[in-house]
Formats: structure tokens, sequence, C-alpha cells
DNA sequence: CCTTTTCATCTGTATATACAAGTAAACAAT
DNA sequence: ATTGTTTACTTGTATATACAGATGAAAAGG
């Protein structure tokens, strides 16, 4: 004997409906793995995650940058930064020197020729999410999305 | 010669000041893992992490209950629920039975003595997190993201 | 100067999650 | 009945991320 749930197959539930949708934890969860999976895709034309890709515009902007403000402007461990550091550095799209216990981030020639590609790639996304949400509505999340955030530093 | 940053040591951004804090993406993944961390810590007195808890509390309240079905609830993907219940399944806080091609997850007696705990972590993660948002605040957040969320249906 | 502390980064390891492919049951179509 | 398709779940593998500890440089204290 077994219990046969009511929905055979699919049971798709929004998030809206979800039993846990009331709870910020799940909420916010889906909201980002959902937001994750439109910035993968609009990245997917230079092969780059989105963290990738940020970082190395953030490389490009500022040439020299650090792990320790790559860290901090992208909301990242100094340990994940490393990480991504190194997958660019594969790519030979970026380069590290190392003076002192300083280190510092270069975008080579084939990184930055990327820089159009991935501003077209940020364009498209934020294109994409303003359409789906409008210009008001996703400017507004994005504002207090990011000042929750703020109040939540523990 | 390389660039040392203006202020050495400890970049510390605000979500808010970030380089990248108009965008998204990055909002929408530090506003979850910082939720993610006060979750975590809420439920660090049951040693489980929100998502197994959660799922636990699931099949406490509707033994039997089916993967697919604990996948939509929990907005998560099948293979994930396997490997959380796999995890449960090895604390020997439920057990899984097969039959045909459906699988039913029935919390154990060990699982089912942890529910006032997990009621406990839950309040104490709503508390805190109202404490620091405000009722009002944190309920429209959830509200606009759980809208939101919906609508990035892709 | 020498010692201790702090700092910036890296490494080892662990986690949650996902995708894609695999498997086996159930269903449908002829 | 046989065969193909759909469904439900699992497995193999990969990824991004984190934490804790290690390392080596710099700064501070004496």
């Amino acid at each position: 004997m077994y219990i046969q749930l009511k929905f055979p197959y699919l049971y798709f539930v929004k998030t809206s409906e979800s039993k846990y949708c009331h709870c910020l934890y799940f909420t916010a969860n889906a909201l980002a793995r959902k937001i994750e999976k439109l910035a993968q895709d609009s990245w997917s034309k230079v092969n780059l995650s989105p963290s990738h890709a940020y970082l190395l515009m953030m490389a490009i902007e500022e040439p020299g940058v650090q792990p320790s403000m790559l860290a901090s402007h992208l909301q990242l461990q100094p340990s994940t930064i490393t990480r991504l550091i190194e997958k660019l550095e594969d790519a030979k799209l970026v380069i590290r020197t190392t003076e002192g216990k300083m280190t510092n981030v270069y975008p080579t020639p084939k990184g930055k020729e990327l820089l159009p590609k991935m501003k077209e790639c940020l364009n498209e996304f934020y294109a994409r999410y303003v359409s789906i949400l409008g210009k008001e509505e996703s400017n507004k999340l994005v504002q207090s999305m990011s000042k929750i955030a703020d109040k939540l530093v523990v």
C-alpha cells in the first residue's frame, strides 16, 4: 500500500503556491536560481558563467584590481575569487601578478577583446528581465533586495 | 610596480554600494546567500541544513510524500531531492519505500521526534528576520519575490 | 632588531545544487 | 500482445560556492 498523491506527474507548483512560499528561505533561493539561469543563458555567448564574466569585466575596467576588492564588489568569498581567477587564467583571459602579499589581476588582450560581446550579454540580460518584469518593477526589486541584503549583514 | 588600491584591506562594500549592485544577478545571489546563512544558523540546533529540515518537515506532515512532490514544493530538481533524501536516510530520519516506479518517503520515529525542535528553529528563523526587517517589509519582500519568481519561469 | 600580530591570498576539503544520461515501471497505440 | 513513449526516480559527473586552515608578507610592539 502506498499513497498516490493527487496530481500524478508534474506537480508543477508556482513559487507563490508552494507550501513553503511564505518562507523567505525558499523564495529567495528559488528567485536567485531563476535569475541565475536567465543570466547563464545571457552569457552563454561568451562561454562564461555570469560570475566569471563580471570578474573579467571588473579586471578590464580596473586593471590590476586585487582579489579582496573583487570579493567585496562581487559579494563573494576570497577563496571563491581565487577559484574564479584560476579558471579565467586557464582560459588566458586574465593574468595574475604577485608582489609581496598583494596580487593584481590584469586582463589579457584576449580578455579585452571580449568586452564588447560581454556588454552585449549584459544588455541582453537586462533587456530580458526588464521585458519580463517591467522597468519599474525590476528596478524596485533590485533596490529593495539590496537594501535588505545590507540590513542582513550578520 | 603594482597598483595599490585605495582602501588597504577589508574593502567592505554594502550590497547597495557594490559596483554591480544595480545588477539583479548579484543582488539576488547576495541576498539569497545572506538568508541562507541566517537559515543555516537557525537550523544548526537540529544539525540539519534548511533544505534537509524542510524536506523532513514535509515528510512528517505528509507521510509517504513522493520525491516529485517534494521537488516542486521545495523548488528543487528531482536529483537534488534524491540526494537530500539519501542523507536523511543515512541519518535514520526518513525511510524510502519503492513500489513500482513510485517512491514514498516516510519519517522514522527518530525523525518525528525532531519536529518540535524544528518548529522552534522555524520560529527562530522567522523571528530573526522579522526583527531585522520588520514584519511589514519582510512580508512584502516575500510576496514580491515569489510573484517575480513566478513570472520568471523560463 | 626580533617577535608577534595582522593581513592577503591560496589550498584542501566539503556542500548544495544542477544537468544529462540511465533504468525500470506504466501507459498508449496499433 | 508487442512495441514505443512517457513517467519517476536514480546515478554519474560537474559547478559554484563556502569554511577552515596554511602560507608568506607586512606591520606593530617591544
